[in-house]
DNA sequence: CGCATCCTTAGGCGG
DNA sequence: CCGCCTCCAGGATGCG
């Protein structure tokens, strides 16, 4: 009622307002334990501001909780949040999880999941991690098929991150949605094998699975953070808080302690897990930087794509601090949602809203060529990126008309797979990666829908 | 040029 | 079942 006096800026100002007010109020009382310097930027005079340009902000100290070594059973959340309590009321509950910087699994997740986590946690630490898959020719067009019992909603929002857990032996998913949930899928159970975690408080731009290691699996927020869910530990801490929002991030492959994220306006970081510190910081992009890849052929070479309407291959080896100068550059017309090596490393795909997929091949990637393909998501929709498939033979991307694209990059041609049972556009996309053939997709409402091979 | 403002879009949910 | 709400993406336009 009185709300309808305020504007929509109105509101949502004072909303960030008090939300930041409660978040600094809540990490300082987190400060005294895990003695975390924490500096965020005050709440800008009007929402709508752009946010700070680097130059214009103070910088944050920034600490490891993880390297504090704190023991599970010493970070024991504030004792007046007994879980019995329903808080059904609009009280805001005393410190969410997501203000938390350690945080134990169990306390993260969300109402409407099941009781006990444990058989999600069982699943994860006794999953087999992956061998490599077969190199055999294979036709997604005539092999692949959605079994209704392989559509969920595993999320309340629009989901932005989809990634398999590396297991051979049982089909395990994470997404992450725009409200900062995190969501666990154990596809064989159906949808009792849904469990909902908030670790965040933004949107959570990206799931990064360890791929030695199921049980380490970090995740990047606009709230600034990274998290580490140590299904060991039980723990799902913070290990890197930014004064920024982290849109990207990417782990080296064959690197246990290396991390990169996108953040801010452009920047590109990378962090030493075992150092606890940032050990690289460049100002590759002139907007923000929407993927970051490795080529899995040479891992000091790395592709971003921004939505400054490039793509940019990198030697990470060699980035001039002051001016630093790709190997490669993709420019498109618009802004660029992704740039993905293929498994073979010997291409790029990138994928724009100026409605083209761009293929860079050959030696040194100089050959171009281009698709055309609707990629006009608007403002409800996570934007399209294409992925590769099992080999360089094809792409996966969605279409507006809820269906999933299959781009061949022999003939440049475009078939769409459809299915009854898809009833939502599939935004963001993962390739199992050992099991050739199963595939996910995630939509706007939170559903994911995962294609299987079909059983002959 | 830097800014403010407006427009587009799909899907869940409530009445 | 229709109409309402979402609301920080990103571009276009138009202003000073």
């Amino acid at each position: 009622m009185a709300d309808k006096t305020l504007t929509d800026y109105e509101r949502r100002r004072i909303d960030n307002i008090r939300r930041n007010g409660e978040m600094m109020a809540s990490l300082m009382l987190h400060q005294k334990a895990s003695s975390l310097l924490y500096s965020r930027r005050s709440p800008s005079p009007k929402p709508q501001s752009k946010k700070p340009k680097l130059s214009s902000s103070p910088v944050a100290i920034r600490r490891s909780l993880r390297t504090q070594g704190l023991p599970p059973s010493s970070s024991t959340p504030p004792s007046d949040d007994s879980p019995s309590s329903p808080s059904s009321s609009d009280q805001p509950p005393s410190t969410p999880p997501w203000k938390q910087g350690p945080l134990r699994i169990s306390d993260a997740l969300v109402g409407d999941s099941p009781l006990s986590d444990r058989d999600l946690m069982d699943v994860i630490k006794s999953g087999s991690v992956a061998s490599e898959v077969d190199d055999l020719g294979f036709d997604p067009m005539v092999e692949m098929c959605l079994k209704p019992e392989n559509v969920a909603r595993v999320l309340p929002e629009r989901i932005l991150s989809v990634r398999f857990l590396p297991f051979g032996d049982q089909v395990v998913v994470t997404v992450g949605d725009k409200a900062g949930n995190v969501g666990f899928w154990d596809v064989g159970k159906g949808r009792d094998g849904v469990y909902v975690y908030k670790p965040h408080a933004s949107p959570v731009s990206g799931i990064s699975v360890h791929p030695f290691a199921a049980t380490k699996i970090f995740t990047s927020s606009y709230d600034g953070f990274i998290r580490l869910m140590d299904v060991e530990e039980e723990t799902f801490n913070m290990i890197y808080a930014s004064d920024f929002e982290i849109f990207s991030i990417s782990q080296v492959p064959n690197d246990h302690n290396s991390l990169y994220c996108g953040e801010g306006t452009g920047i590109l970081k990378a962090w030493d897990e075992r150092a606890g510190k940032v050990s690289g910081s460049w100002e590759l992009h002139e907007d923000r930087i929407n993927t970051i890849d490795f080529n899995p052929q040479n891992t000091n070479s790395i592709a971003t794509s921004s939505t400054d309407r490039t793509a940019c291959i990198w030697d990470v080896r060699s980035i001039n601090k002051d001016s630093p100068e790709s190997l490669k550059k993709v420019q498109h017309l618009r802004a660029v949602h992704s740039a993905f090596f293929s498994p073979s490393g010997s291409c790029l795909a990138t994928t724009s809203i100026d409605d083209k997929v761009i293929i860079l091949s050959g030696s040194d990637f100089d050959d171009l060529s281009m698709i055309l393909h609707n990629n006009q998501t608007g403002r409800w929709l996570s934007s399209f990126r294409a992925i590769w498939g099992w080999d360089d033979s094809f792409l996966f991307i969605g279409n507006m008309r809820r269906a999933v694209d299959v781009i061949s990059t022999s003939n440049k041609t475009t078939i769409s797979l459809e299915s009854e049972h898809m009833t939502s556009i599939p935004c963001r996309f993962s390739a199992h990666p050992c099991l050739k053939g199963t595939m996910a997709c995630a939509t706007a409402g939170g559903k994911v829908n995962i294609w299987t091979k079909i059983s002959r």
